[in-house]
DNA sequence: TTGTATGCGTTATCAC
DNA sequence: GTGATAACGCATACAA
């Protein structure tokens, strides 16, 4: 009929026989409207197929849309789903934008590469950025202030920790994961330890698990202390290392700081033809929805991505919405559980 | 001084003591202003730190900075990450912005929402728009016309076939499954197909299994045909089924629709103290990256999401780059792989 | 080459 | 309760 043009708000008016200050007001104060006036309005609304323009929108009420940017290293991380839907809620209901911004892959200097996307998502206009998985040492201060963007870091954090980060306490769930495999009976625990030079929580859950070890006195040589990249396959390799010092080390159980790593680990176990949890327990780290879905179902620290992902969003918002109130620095931590599967197995 | 109030063009005019209108072209459209009047102007901006207004702009000039829209069901779905990466690659080669939109999720009114998304993006000023996973049928023909925003379909297609569409051969890759699991010696083989209404790959491989059946001259009855809505637990569930006949049918393998369900079922193989793919064979169908993570490791079809993602969107910047040429609808097939894992045994 | 006036789709401020 | 109508900040057809 009409072009190919959408339904604006002056179409419900005429049709509804109202103004079009009036389809306004059902639409926002509702109360404000006669019952059978918005049932009239309601029902040109509907059969018009009318919905809003946003632009036209923040254009009257002055309200800016503001969008805020989002570095994400990897979108293919398992856990970036989770994390990003948190966000995007969030932000949705905020009425903001999201720019996501991917790292570009396999980038050698690791370095240029962040700088370069927070000056993209800079020209791109963003009144934030939110920063995840990234380790910020504190030679990026002097830049960062001068980028003159608000900065909040997810599930990573500031060296210095002048930049509020949201993430959880990696160093307690550690240390809780190597209480819970004692009160399973498990005293010689090795771990898969997950190292990295740009991401510091595998450093703190390495801390948590030695801080565990130490609280229960437990025996520990350098045979049980195995490194990886947090992927599946550094889980594997990282295993066969464990397996292979295993008749001195006597290992019950595994630590394993990613759960990539974890499932790899159990995949190297069963390959080596012993069994998982019967042979060797194995504890994971972040709940992914995979590890609900591998045999065994894997026992692991859960972190709350998608509130995560939600209350980093949220802090952003208040600091782009009231920036006098300046913003709270520091580590926000979020609580986690330890989910208990079956990939530990109780030792009597 | 300037309160937090951010300069307008109108201010810009007044200092440079010309019209709001000379200010506009000297910024879009420099050559036809004189030279010492753009000095002006330039140098009121500077003074001013003027920067123009993007929402204003987008409502007074229907064009932008170019952005399509990207409409996905669920970003947790396993394949989002590497269809993304296809079309973020293409879009920032191409130096163009995506709007990442994902469907409000447990939606009742499914049309409403797939509508909803439409308009969103069409007043966000989009350029076209990617859309992922949703069967069209032919109801919204007239409400997409009207839209007046190109289309492409990616991952599955519209009823009447006339919006261009990236993705596989499902119904040969499904009949690609049976020759093979033939070829390794099986007869008796189940399925567990996926049949959503929302979705017709599902319905095109369940042709294409039917298709090798009759092709190869295999029996099937219909206890060896079993339904699942795509995900880990559906799949368990049909599996569930699928043993309960098992004394009747003797199938030997099974063909599931998507990997994830390939994944539920080799656990509920497990769980009733089965094998895989000892006892029972299971092949999937995605070649998710968890695929390669199970055990036994899932046998599958690969679809090449990263590929379809980025000549999907190369085709809608064709079209929106080149209007004239107009689009070639109907389905464009790229290359799938059989991926020989471990979860299909030879019979011999 | 530059200025005037109007439209873009909503919201908000008045009146009635 | 509801209806005109003036902003909101910019681009642009039309004049000059």
């Amino acid at each position: 009929m009409e072009g190919n043009n959408l339904a604006k708000i002056q179409d419900v008016a005429k049709l509804a026989g109202v103004s079009t200050a009036t389809v306004s007001r059902v639409l926002n104060n509702p109360e404000s409207v006669k019952n059978e006036t918005s049932r009239r309005v309601m029902s040109a609304i509907k059969s018009l197929d009318y919905t809003p323009n946003r632009v036209a929108k923040s254009l009257s009420s002055k309200a800016q849309d503001i969008t805020v940017g989002v570095i994400f290293p990897d979108i293919a991380t398992f856990y970036f789903a989770e994390l990003y839907k948190g966000m995007s809620r969030e932000a949705r209901e905020n009425n903001i934008n999201i720019l996501l911004h991917e790292l570009e892959e396999g980038a050698n200097a690791r370095e240029e590469t962040l700088m370069n996307a927070l000056h993209f998502l800079k020209k791109s206009n963003v009144s934030g950025i939110l920063l995840s998985s990234r380790y910020i040492p504190k030679e990026y201060d002097q830049a960062i202030k001068r980028l003159g963007i608000p900065l909040v870091m997810v599930l990573s954090s500031h060296e210095a920790g002048s930049i509020p980060a949201f993430k959880i306490d990696d160093k307690r769930a550690a240390f809780d994961s190597v209480a819970y495999l004692v009160s399973r009976g498990h005293q010689r625990i090795g771990i898969i330890s997950a190292i990295t030079n740009n991401h510091n929580s595998g450093e703190l859950r390495h801390q948590g698990f030695l801080q565990g070890i130490q609280y229960y006195n437990l025996p520990l040589s350098p045979e049980q202390i195995v490194y990886g990249k947090m992927r599946y396959d550094d889980g594997y390799k990282a295993m066969t290392e464990l397996l292979s010092n295993h008749h001195k080390t006597k290992i019950t159980a595994v630590f394993a700081a990613t759960d990539e790593m974890a499932i790899g680990a159990i995949r190297c176990v069963i390959d080596s033809g012993l069994k998982v949890p019967e042979d060797i327990s194995i504890i994971g780290y972040d709940n992914l929805s995979i590890s609900d879905m591998t045999i065994p179902k894997l026992t692991t620290i859960s972190q709350p991505f998608y509130e995560i992902g939600k209350e980093s969003m949220k802090h952003m918002i208040e600091i782009i919405k009231e920036p006098d109130k300046g913003q709270k620095s520091g580590n926000h931590f979020l609580a986690y559980q330890l989910v208990e599967r079956e990939s530990v197995k109780e030792l009597t």
